[in-house]
DNA sequence: TATGAATGAGAATTCATTCAT
DNA sequence: GATGAATGAATTCTCATTCAT
């Protein structure tokens, strides 16, 4: 079982343990169907405990859906996107994404549950949908409105597209590809066939599909 | 509320009447959060009635979830899809994808509760996700195979892309697009915006963005 | 078991027996101390009828004490002393108020564990001590003193006692008495001597105990 | 807050504060409504630590409800009163019962929490109504019969009254009338107003209301 | 001794399902 | 068939009590 990593909350043992417990429980069952019980077998605390560190249920949620978007913003689209987006010293488009790519790939792979639980209460609820988009969809869109800039003043991406609609093109792209992979379960395939699948994706990002 | 049409499925005026209401309020709470005394509400009969027409709750689930994978692989994937990709008349590639993507725009306005329902749905069981490739991931896949074919051997599209992997470039493109309309609801600006921006998405998909 | 009449209430029938069961059972062991699965039991219906009637526990009290000071302003307090005061027949200042105690007796009887519910939730809420006040104390001092000025005036009362104070007198003498026969269950003596000691209490309301 | 003097109790100071705290509470709340929470909170200790010095919340109860019948019945009902009562010196009756009432609301002020901790739970106990019987009243009457057979034997009180009728009707004018100030918090009237009502109390008490 | 986190039995409340009308 | 009141199992939540530190 892999656990999401919740060290830098700087949460107390238990309550760190029951925010792990109904993250897993949450993204299998939903909301509704993780029962407090379950919560608290799985986190090998007391029912009771449980509400000792949140005042209800629901709060169990919002703290996740909180720490979550943080997270997410934090770690899955800014850390390491950054660092590659804005590495001056590597000029080749393709690696780039190449490195993005597997960097994404990786970090769905370790925080796929806590994404699953955000999405559903997305769709259910407004203000979390606009948490998402003012911590997450913008900030990612600035950092890569700035990357395209760079680059298409410096000659490698066309000057003349919306960065946005470019933005929205990559992410769905990849967002397919990772999302095919994680749910269809055909991720064990030998490394060697996804690097040549994931090479395929980028030339078409970059040369589209047109003879 | 633009009523879902089932008339299709030839149900019983009240069995039809929960149904509808159910994908409403499914697609709004999901499952567990809607009531059955809120679905007889919405639906306008007795709590009591919906238990003669579907002998549990999960059962209105699995009806509905029957009928949307056979509704969405027939209605929204297959049907129009079809006569576009394969109309021999048209050659030019860009009109055809525009053709498709206002054409699925239109279909997802009108299908989208029980495409919510059924993604969630989807996420938390696996035979779901199965019925889901099976039924539509499957059949889209072949359809767009065929045309790819079709139109790499007539020299519009190239010959050397997997079309498996262009149809999930082309889907994640749309797909993302049409979901940032209908989420963020920046769905009502004038046709003339959404025209122009449909034109950019298909020329990324079409040319890449690569200079 | 005596049950209190609530019919003038126009209560469906299930209510009005988890109401009965509830005032028994909140005047036994108080609001926190009565379960609703107890008040179900002695209801003779399932625990979650009462949660069709009344959205919450809480709910069943606040009832319960609507129709409290409402049953004790009207029949308690009101009708019948109404009669009795007023009644310009009986010029006998004696036979008055032994009538009233007579009536006054019977009513407490009667409604006992609907006014010690009501007594031990007025110690805790201000705004129930306000609405004993305003439904049950004030009627019964305009009651009283038009009565007491009709009196003094007519020569048989003092006139220059304050109708408030002589009221609170007698209502000390005849609520400690009742209090005293109800409470320590010395209530089943020969009515003789009851009707000697109504006498005598009467005896000192009128002529004080100096000698 | 006024703390209620616990020094005779020769308790150990921490007891004492749970106590206190506990009086205050359950006064405020009832022994249910009052957590052992709020109980520590209130008293400055740790939850535990209520538990080293009683065994069970109802403990506490207990504890109190003894030490409140005896401290009742030692400090409100006969110490003070019984120097006024038997004062021989003190032949006017009604400066008796002046410096009595006087004398009373001082007390039940002081006491007020814990005498309402105890009639809620008379309400509910039979054992402390018996208690309360024996340690309170009992000795009252006892007390009261004396002064007034001292009284009427010297002429100032009629000697053809059972006691136990003159005491109860003293009580009851005297109690109502504290318990109106008490609760209806019409307390804080100037003194001079209060005491020509005293006087008027006690006018009634001895003389009557008749012609 | 004192603490307060942890416990779990028990209380209030919800809601799918039944069934008499 | 249709109804909706009634059910009670399951769920959330509370709180007196315990116990390791």
């Amino acid at each position: 079982m892999n656990k999401i990593d919740l060290s830098e909350l700087n949460l107390q043992e238990k309550e760190e343990k029951i925010l792990q417990a109904a993250i897993k429980l949450f993204s299998q069952k939903g909301f509704r169907g993780a029962t407090s019980k379950e919560i608290a077998l799985e986190a090998g605390v007391a029912e009771g405990t449980i509400f000792k560190y949140f005042k209800t249920k629901k709060d169990i949620l919002n703290s996740i859906l909180l720490n979550i978007i943080h997270i997410i913003s934090d770690k899955i689209i800014l850390k390491g996107v950054k660092e590659i987006l804005l590495d001056e010293n590597e000029k080749d488009i393709k690696t780039i994404l190449k490195k993005i790519i597997y960097d994404r790939m990786k970090k769905v792979d370790q925080y796929f549950p806590m994404m699953q639980v955000i999405i559903i209460e997305a769709i259910y609820h407004e203000n979390i949908r606009l948490a998402i988009y003012n911590e997450v969809v913008k900030k990612a869109i600035d950092l890569f409105s700035h990357f395209y800039q760079q680059k298409a003043d410096s000659g490698v991406l066309k000057k003349d597209i919306d960065p946005l609609i470019a933005f929205r093109s990559i992410l769905g792209n990849i967002g397919l590809f990772i999302a095919q992979k994680k749910i269809l379960g055909q991720y064990n395939n030998s490394n060697n066939k996804i690097d040549e699948e994931i090479d395929k994706v980028i030339d078409i990002i970059l040369k589209g599909i047109e003879a």
